[in-house]
DNA sequence: TATATTCATGATCTCAGATCATGGAGGTGC
DNA sequence: GCACCTCCATGATCTGAGATCATGAATATA
């Protein structure tokens, strides 16, 4: 007996058909289904000549469904739906729990948006984040995946570059008034001048300002001054620099937002390459389930931004 | 609300998971669906990797379905039926009469085979066979595709080539007797010693015996014999070679299958282009369904083996 | 023990499906 | 009536999900 005629169609194209058929939109279809305008109408044509009758009938940009398209519609939408319903079982068993283990920097300043991001698409996965500074607590292995800041070597971690991490003075415009307009050429005795805050260091490797003039080879006409302000944590570090109450050292790539939108300015022309980096790990030597590897493979697919 | 399971996995996984259900044999099903065992196993893989559940166990070559494999693939089954129910009504909208004019030769020699593949792909459309060697009945406007003999062009069909024509004289092996072992440098002596058979020329251009030693600058000793057979038909005339009757002229593309299986000799070492060629028609100003167009490109696809 | 068959996977390939750019058609506002 | 906007269609081009190829491991059978 001859192949169906359903051996012959991708079945992908019922799902275009289908969101094209909800919206009576190929663009908002697209949009929709994340391709483009051209990709939805090639589909819908391909289909419309598989089955060898048209499914729409165009007029201008107005779109209609034909009477053969209309009743192919109803029957694809309850065939999604039912195909949707029997995967229900699979969401309780997908549902997992993903622990991650990030510092306050990290957690505050970067993993936000991303988490919500990715819960957003990942509705049936769990997310515990477990914010520390402590490098112990850290790394501990009861996490599933952990952010650390290092040079790419652990003995427990396979460890994968997010982002370098770049030290670069930063303050509010408030903070700078009529310096903001220079504020990429500020000497370092300017920059000094509007007030230092720095954090604890829980991490030996971190830069406090007092090191960061000295890798860059002390510009400073005399020593460096105390930090008028301290905070026990980075990010309330950066929230003060934010309220204009000094200049903060930010690593570029957890405040790019916050540059991006102007709430905050590099200052001077120069900034330093720790040689350190935050880093994705993944456990050694024990297997991850698949919305832990979901998550490690969309937050390095997001990248530093 | 987030985005649903359903909208991470590709439909086509679960054509692939049914046929592999259904089978319980990955490479049957692959050899079902058209594809190797290993796109089966890896499809299948992806699946469960998506769902967060195995579908199927695995002891060495065996294999069972899980419990939830087995759910999944009822309701899977179930809704690929229903979709082929769906698309019940497009059939006999998409089935269509098919009208193809060919010569006798084309038809018998080379078209057979073809079409029943097509058929076989295409159980939906009905094929009828015009076989006549009358150019102008070949020519009409009342088929859907034509085979037409000819340079390439026509004022009424869009003509494109199939295969140029390049003649050749054969013969059986019992035909040729000890003569086998060097058929290839017979003189054109004794290819005509071995009888010549010969067909009506319907068509003007066809090129027989007396044109083709003509064409190739009367390499014989004498004048062209006349043919010991001829025959009404090309078809009979190429019958008659392989029943060892004697010598014919044969158009390679067409009797390619008889010469690749040893039951007709190419003789001597020259053959005759003949700048004439077998040509696919499609109408011109008529446009035409997608069975029409599906058999053209079936037969194009196929090309001249 | 040898052979056959099936599934899994590393390495590599490829074309169906996608994007990009652009044109035509209709609708809307002025 | 014109300018602008939005949508669909399509030629030209690109590309990565899905495929193949080759091979190894595991089981069943003779």
């Amino acid at each position: 007996m001859g192949s169906a005629l359903l051996d012959h169609i991708p079945l992908e194209a019922f799902r275009v058909f289908d969101s094209a058929c909800r919206h009576m939109n190929f663009s908002r279809a697209g949009r929709e289904l994340n391709i483009t305008q051209a990709a939805v109408s090639r589909r819908i044509k391909l289909l419309e000549e598989e089955l060898g009758a048209p499914l729409f009938t165009r007029k201008g940009k107005n779109l209609a469904l034909t009477p053969s398209g209309e009743r192919l519609s109803i029957r694809i939408r309850s065939t999604l739906e039912y195909l949707e319903e029997s995967l229900e079982p699979f969401r309780s068993a997908r549902s997992e729990v993903v622990s991650l283990a990030a510092s306050g920097s990290v957690s505050h300043l970067w993993l936000g948006e991303r988490l919500r991001a990715f819960s957003k698409d990942n509705p049936a996965v769990s997310l515990r984040l477990m914010t520390t500074d402590s490098p112990t607590e850290l790394a501990s292995e009861n996490n599933d995946l952990v952010i650390l800041y290092s040079t790419g070597e652990h003995p427990r971690w396979h460890l994968t570059l997010l982002f370098a991490e770049d030290l670069v003075p930063v303050a509010s415009p408030a903070c700078l008034g009529d310096l903001l307009t220079r504020a990429a050429d500020l000497s370092a005795d300017e920059i000094a001048a509007l007030g230092l805050i720095d954090y604890e260091r829980f991490n030996a490797h971190w830069i406090s300002f007092r090191q960061w003039f000295g890798r860059l080879g002390n510009p400073l006409k005399g020593p460096v001054p105390p930090p008028r302000f301290s905070f026990s944590t980075y990010a309330l570090a950066i929230n003060a620099a934010l309220a204009g109450d000094g200049v903060a050292l930010g690593s570029r790539a957890l405040i790019a937002r916050h540059l991006e939108e102007g709430r905050l300015v590099a200052l001077g022309s120069q900034s330093l390459h720790t040689g350190f980096g935050y880093y994705l790990g993944l456990p050694r030597g024990r297997e991850v389930g698949p919305a832990v590897r979901a998550l490690h493979n969309a937050l390095l697919r997001q990248g530093p931004e």
